[in-house]
DNA sequence: CTGAAAGCGCTTACAG
DNA sequence: CTGAAAGCGCTTACAG
């Protein structure tokens, strides 16, 4: 394996010119950075990571931990995330140790893994409403970004998307088309995420449809199962007036969604709209549904790099409060919506 | 953080045999290493990974790739097994590196991890008949250990558990209990274990039972689902004569199963007996389902110590092929297995 | 049984 | 713009 000595050797030059040269120092000349450059693109070079954690003080790790459920859901969003952020990560000399946790305390983990010292960071996932990890690591002074948004104002380095907006556009688009019945299938009611769509989801329609019944709004896990259960028991109507329109939390949700109308013989859109918010994970594809389904539209695995920026800045002295994004997601029209059925623009009644 | 130095300092010792008595080199005086542990302890040392790994020449981290699959079933066993191979591999001082890979090209991913060139070695998981994996690392020279078994007489290492054997033991107990009509529910027959299991169970078949007609051998996701729709086929005896017993490749697939069983009126053990091999996962208790499941046991996460424990001794220059473990699974008799009905102790007869 | 010293391959003040 | 040198915190022949 070529080391810094080696280039430096070949071209007559110092460690230390090499050394800044491939580090993009800027007070190496134009020339010598090219030579070096191309030096180590002949010889290979690869820098020892070891080496540089050592001269820097860093270890170039951080953690992830994963919080197992106890009904073993394993999330089909988690393969997603971790392939696109191992890679930007390593894309940025930053290796990710999972972690996996069954337990109930949820800072333990990480008190765990800083007892270890070996980890220069961690990436939050899955916030729920007032997560404590946020406080914790700061008390300790560990850098850490997280995926989506615990707290109103956060004080801390954070990437998500306006889970308010994602329901109020739906919910436009949704009035936009006469609709007035909007039932929602929401994520799971312990998470951040969930709080939110239901929050703007709530106050879109109180702006644009009238109040929503709280048998109007269900949740449960992000799977085909769910939405078919659900979108049966409402769609039969036994449950009172059936919604013209769902609204699901995920594109599996709605595929379940689907099925139910189908089995009721209910014609999508004629009978019933639906929409979802789609995370584009890879072999789901909503244009391919039956109709093909309209979506808010915001690839997780899009999170991964500003991810991967924010926690290399934060290590590198950024302050926190400046790393975060808010992304507002997309809107695709596809062919699940349509307008309201002739004499259904009737609000929901709350009892 | 305290170093080596501060230890020296502290006991007037130099700093290599500070060094010497915390890695356990024999020809310390025990009165010495003693003092050094105790001041170790006190002063909270933690070696320096980073300088350790530099001055050994070792990155400290390993790597496993997991194969996303088409159908995105996470499988449930992942977590079980990352959990544990993690903290193992923690507390021998190695990290793991997970990549997650959903191409076609079982080696392109191992070769893009070594590009990068800061890996010591990998963990091998879900090995399939003529695995391309472990040839390509020994041509290499890629220390790696696999879990499970993809060759006859691998000259690598390996841990598993003996497949073979597990249907044998299954089959041996339902044999002994008259059973003659034995269905198999396998494991998805894309993986090496799977292939095992099914030759054991024919095998063991034509020894005590008779032989098998494809029809009384099926595979799928290892889900409730799974087993619920075979069995359903199987029960209804619109495809034949039904089984007496049905053996299952996880205890979800059970679950399903007896699932099955109940909504055709059909008791167990009375008129179906039903076995799984159990991998001990979390959350899955089989004592606990109604009947108590009688299994082959063998927990997943077992595996995870000696693994790790291999591949170090592989790292320190063990020879691969005396790294090999076969371990055989246990047989708990619950209240799921019963004698055969009376008058259906007659084979399958083959078409 | 213990120590002095070299070395692992980088980074980065300090000088010029 | 470049270099000489110290230092990061270990490990490990080599000597005694």
């Amino acid at each position: 394996m070529a080391t810094l000595k080696d280039i430096s050797v070949e071209l007559g030059l110092s460690v230390a010119t090499v050394s800044r040269a491939l580090n993009g120092f800027p007070e190496v000349g134009a020339r010598t950075r090219t030579r070096v450059q191309e030096a180590a693109a002949r010889l290979g070079y690869r820098p020892n990571r070891s080496a540089q954690r050592l001269a820097t003080g860093r270890s170039g790790v951080v953690g992830m931990i994963v919080k197992l459920r106890a009904d073993m859901s394993a999330d089909q969003t988690f393969f997603d995330v971790i392939t696109s952020l191992t890679a930007e990560l390593a894309a940025r000399d930053l290796d990710l140790v999972l972690s996996v946790d069954q337990g109930d305390d949820p800072v333990a983990p990480y008190k765990r893994m800083l007892e270890r010292d070996l980890l220069d960071g961690f990436v939050l996932n899955a916030p729920v409403p007032n997560d404590p990890r946020p406080g914790f690591l700061m008390s300790r002074d560990v850098p850490f970004v997280m995926h989506g948004q615990a707290h109103d104002a956060p004080d801390y380095a954070f990437f998500g998307i306006d889970n308010a907006a994602v329901s109020a556009d739906a919910v436009e688009l949704l009035t936009t088309l006469g609709h007035r019945r909007i039932a929602l299938i929401n994520g799971e009611a312990r998470f951040a995420f969930a709080a939110e769509r239901e929050a703007g989801f709530r106050a879109a329609m109180a702006a644009g449809a009238g109040a929503v019944p709280d048998s109007a709004v269900a949740d449960g896990p992000p799977t085909e199962n769910t939405g078919y259960t659900l979108a049966l028991s409402w769609l039969s109507g036994r449950t009172g007036p059936r919604p013209t329109a769902i609204l699901c939390a995920t594109t599996p949700v709605a595929a379940g969604v689907l099925r139910a109308a189908r089995d009721l013989g209910l014609s999508v859109p004629g009978d019933l709209s639906v929409m979802a918010h789609d995370d584009a994970l890879p072999n789901i594809r909503p244009a391919h549904f039956n109709p093909a389904l309209t979506v808010t539209h915001a690839p997780l695995r899009e999170a991964c790099a500003p991810l991967a920026q924010m926690l290399v800045d934060h290590l590198n002295g950024a302050p926190p409060a400046r790393l975060q994004t808010v992304i507002r997601a997309g809107l695709i029209v596809r062919a699940s919506t349509g307008p309201v059925p002739k004499g259904e623009d009737i609000p929901w009644q709350i009892p």
